[in-house]
RNA sequence: GGCCCCGUCGUCCAGCGGCCUAGGACGCCGGCCUUUCAAGCCGGUAACGCGGGUUCGAAUCCCGUCGGGGCUACCA
């Protein structure tokens, strides 16, 4: 029997890291297992869905690298994959339960619920539904629907009774249905709720397993209650830990942006991103980190999922970023690093400005983290005149010998021909020995100079690349800026 | 409040009765390298929440306790 799995966000906001975190398990498992991964839309809150949200969601799991075999966009056996063009199957579903007793209208107004439940709640008792219209003779109750009178549809929850199942992450879960109430499948206004929508779509698409969010564990009674009403057998679920924020609590836009869409333009590696998410509540090896998508697949199994709710820690994402960064080859980097380094400059290079960067790229890819870092790291390249970091000024420069290494050098620099690293280190190493000064004394003001920061890419490749006029323009400058207090 | 879940370094994970004087990664600290910053290399810091059992032996099993979290809608 092949696997089938699925995730089913629902278009209300950005796809959240979460979804996108289940996402790749669920897609890791059907792709470890040969089964098929499908991707649905659960809008059946229609007032709060949005489209571009649908777009945004299909291109963030898309950059991360997921495929998937049905679904939106790439359809499939089972129409359009989005709940909203169901809602017909949804009634069917419903009368279906309702014919089989397992389901009764329910004529309370939310306001009466609203005015039942705060009683509840002072009482002391539990705030769910008291059950109250379940004693409405069946008769009746079509008779008064019949007549235009609004009303919900409500499961008739088995009481007494349980419902138990084994989860792939929790092992053994058993729920008393003292503590599930009589939960609404379909709204008076027609439309479906996520409980019914969701677990209709699970037993028509042959969904085997479900791997989704903890937060969703006290709902999978209702859900397996759904199915069976319905004659169908339960998925197998997996509850996977939450995600969590610094502090502790569930990850939420109180985290500031947690939307996938956030780290896609804040410049983080799909192959990263993917590569840590894959890292949150499972691990490949005790001692292998960094690993492939193709690798993990090769390891991953629901059973070996954590149950502890993990904390996204962005350090560990962004260290990762930067090994993945490391790790390819030059070329790419040049053409990756691209975009954000135009971006970052405010505006897209020559074809010769390109080629400096180029040059300089092999240093620029071990120094950064993120793409737009390359900007910062190269910016005094492509202005006409260099601003001093103020910091950098008067820690370096505001100090002997600073002042006699920026006139001697441009003298000896003056001489350098041709102008290479080779060329330039030798004469500055030789001053350094004739005036009898460190490397230190002696680079640091050249650095501010050229680049206006003591931090920079390596000295004399920045210098070769800046060109041999334009170093000693600058030298010039900050000579005379000295000199001029 | 009720129901449910969870509890190993600050964080993520390994550990599934003896291999644990608890391992790896991030972070942090220190060193080496070095013209700065990185990278790299080397080293260090730091945890089984607590209390009872079970057992020859427990981070691993059981109970309790404390702590954290989730759910508790005609949202999903």
């Amino acid at each position: 029997m092949t696997v089938r799995l699925r995730i089913a966000p629902s278009p209300t906001g950005s796809l959240h890291v979460g979804n996108a975190r289940s996402a790749v398990f669920n897609w890791l498992y059907a792709r470890r297992h040969g089964g098929q991964f499908i991707v649905r839309v659960d809008d059946t809150d229609t007032a709060r869905s949005d489209e571009r949200h649908v777009s945004e969601m299909i291109d963030g799991l898309r950059w991360l690298g997921l495929d998937w075999d049905e679904g939106i966009e790439v359809g499939g056996p089972h129409g359009t994959y989005r709940q909203s063009d169901r809602f017909d199957r949804y009634r069917e579903a419903a009368e279906q339960l309702w014919r089989g007793g397992d389901a009764y209208y329910c004529f309370c107004t939310p306001e009466e619920l609203d005015v039942r439940r705060a009683e509840a709640q002072k009482a002391g008792r539990p705030p769910g539904y008291d059950g109250l219209c379940r004693a409405i003779d069946t008769e009746q109750a079509r008779a008064r629907v019949a007549d235009d009178e609004r009303a919900s549809l409500r499961l008739a929850v088995p009481r007494p009774g349980v419902t138990e199942f084994r989860d792939l992450v929790r092992d053994d879960m058993r729920f008393d249905h003292e503590n599930i109430d009589d939960f609404v499948l379909l709204r008076s206004s027609g439309a479906p709720t996520y409980h019914l929508a969701s677990t209709v779509d699970d037993v028509d698409y042959d969904i085997t397993h479900v791997a989704r969010g903890e937060d969703l564990l006290s709902s999978t009674p209702k859900h397996i209650l759904i199915t069976e009403a319905l004659g169908a057998s339960s998925p197998t679920y997996a509850h996977l830990p939450l995600l969590f924020g610094p502090d502790g609590k569930k990850l939420s836009k109180r985290h500031g942006d947690t939307s996938l869409k956030a780290f896609i333009s804040a410049g983080y590696l799909p192959e990263a991103m993917f590569n840590y998410m894959s890292l949150l509540g499972w691990s490949y090896d005790p001692e292998i980190t960094i690993y492939s998508a193709d690798e993990a697949i090769a390891r991953f199994d629901l059973d070996d999922v954590s149950k502890n709710p993990a904390v996204f820690d962005v350090d560990k994402l962004q260290w990762m970023n930067g090994e993945y960064i490391r790790a390819m080859p030059v070329s790419e980097f040049i053409e990756r690093s691209r975009p954000a380094l135009e971006e970052g400059l405010g505006s897209p290079l020559e074809p010769a400005e390109f080629d400096k960067y180029r040059q300089l790229a092999p240093l620029i890819q071990e120094r950064i983290k993120m793409w737009p870092e390359t900007a910062e790291m190269v910016r005094w390249l492509y202005v006409d005149e260099v601003e001093y970091d103020q910091q950098s000024w008067s820690k370096v420069m505001e100090k002997e010998p600073s002042a006699a290494v920026l006139s001697d050098a441009l003298g000896r620099l003056e001489k350098v021909d041709p102008w290479t690293t080779e060329t330039i280190e030798a004469a500055m190493r030789a001053m350094l020995e004739e005036l009898d000064i460190g490397a230190r004394k002696g680079f640091q003001p050249l650095r501010v100079a050229v680049t206006g920061s003591s931090i920079s890419p390596p000295l004399f490749e920045s210098m070769e690349v800046l060109g041999k006029q334009a170093s000693l323009g600058r030298i010039g400058a900050a000579s005379a800026r000295l000199a001029a207090g």
